[in-house]
DNA sequence: TGCACAGGATTGTTCAACAATTCTGTGGAT
DNA sequence: ATCCACAGAATTGTTGAACAATCCTGTGCA
């Protein structure tokens, strides 16, 4: 299926705000970074100009303007010449997710202010977590494994941080969707994450951070195992969706 | 004097390169950004897009391209339906800058990788820091400032995180530039980051990152502090450089 | 001095056009 | 059958003009 989607969002002047003027390219990349983390737009598919520019109701040029946005926070990829494609990480962006990871959360478990608030949300998120776990759901223990590790970072007190993290963890949404079979990626972490919470609790930082930076390395192991399977699985094609025919 | 720069750069097709198409976007945006970084364009002023794209040789459409990807990188700030102005840091900015600073700096000091190329690139610079020092070149010794923690960032080994840390190092510039009188900044830090030099020579890291908070914490005062006077001396209208006439 | 208001300037957005490049499919040569 | 050149179509890159919406400015009036 071609990238462009179908059902076009409401048209810009459809409420009664006072000030609906100047929104449109701001509010087409919400559309899009929405559609892509949702997974309607999947890894390596192209966004074609003309198509998405009907579809959405808007002109050409404005849908550019929201394409440098997105290029600029790496959720699309741009190749001149050739047009804009969702973002298709591979074995070495889910390095250097981890690498960033590896740094600013345990920065943060270190170094950040652990009020009794986040504390009480860092809970809340955890015991999140063991209920979906236990409810079997993956979608809630992936939500709540993002939501938890946001909050981690959210330690830092920096709202640049807390960017980069969503950043990241939009990308890592994108490596799941970019997988073929969805594992139970998740469950063997819920404990793990407990742990980390019950040390901060205990304002054991330091043991905190290194047990963060262990779990860090072994989830990024076993992602990366993930990817390599699924790479021998379809040999070819998966990572470059730009044919228009059946997928 | 108005924010539209009068000499406008070599047309885009100018050389004789294989592809000239397709990057003249990209290529305003690298304009505009050398001359923010410059100092030619001061923060708060404002960039008119029609003197902007007649003075550059381009369409406001391409213009608004570029001013997507600047604001993006904050850059530049777009107030809409007002127009995209240089952006000014105040105090709040400042303090934003640090918390990023104290999270990822001392994260790659303890957890980066060292090598011993990584190292004697530290050292030529505090040596380079210490000769501008001697020299009494207060440019020089930012630049080995600025260069040092770049590179003590780029012991991570992320490519997103020296991004990070050169968008943060770019506002630092624009701060400098928006206050009225460039004191003596850096002298002090020589010595600092000479000591965290010697500190991960010798593999001493985690007095290095604890010695590289202090330093921030003390830069981050000191910097707050010369803000605050500078606010008292021109009381109004310093950050809000909008009118056109003479300054 | 303070305030409403008209006119001008600027931004926001669209449209149509054209240049440059890539993609596609056809045909010929080996 | 495979590979290559090549013309035509499709797509991107960029421009200019146009108009709507909003903001700014200066004038006149209370």
């Amino acid at each position: 299926m071609v990238a462009a989607a179908t059902g076009h969002p409401a048209p810009p002047d459809s409420s009664a705000g006072p000030a609906e003027h100047a929104h449109t390219a701001a509010w087409i990349a919400g559309v899009l970074r929405g559609r892509i983390a949702a997974g309607e737009l999947t890894p390596g598919s192209k966004l074609s100009e003309q198509a998405l520019s009907t579809a959405l109701g808007v002109s050409r040029n404005t849908l550019r303007e929201a394409f440098s946005t997105l290029a600029g926070e790496a959720v699309v990829t741009k190749i001149p010449n050739r047009g804009v494609f969702v973002a298709s990480p591979g074995a070495e962006e889910v390095r250097e997710i981890y690498r960033v990871r590896r740094m600013i959360e345990p920065a943060a478990v270190l170094w950040g202010e652990v009020t009794p608030e986040a504390l009480a949300d860092l809970e809340a998120i955890v015991g999140r977590a063991r209920d979906a776990r236990d409810s079997g759901s993956v979608h809630g223990m992936a939500d709540a494994n993002q939501a938890l590790h946001s909050a981690v970072v959210g330690l830092s007190g920096s709202e640049e941080l807390r960017t980069l993290m969503a950043r990241v963890l939009a990308e890592m949404r994108l490596v799941f969707h970019a997988m073929a079979s969805a594992p139970d990626f998740h469950s063997h972490y819920v404990d793990r994450n407990v742990e980390l919470v019950e040390r901060l609790r205990a304002g054991e930082r330091t043991e905190a951070a290194a047990g963060l930076r262990e779990y860090l390395d072994a989830a990024e192991a076993e992602l990366l195992g993930h990817l390599a399977d699924d790479r021998e699985d379809r040999p070819q094609g998966a990572r470059q969706v730009t044919r228009r025919g059946s997928g």
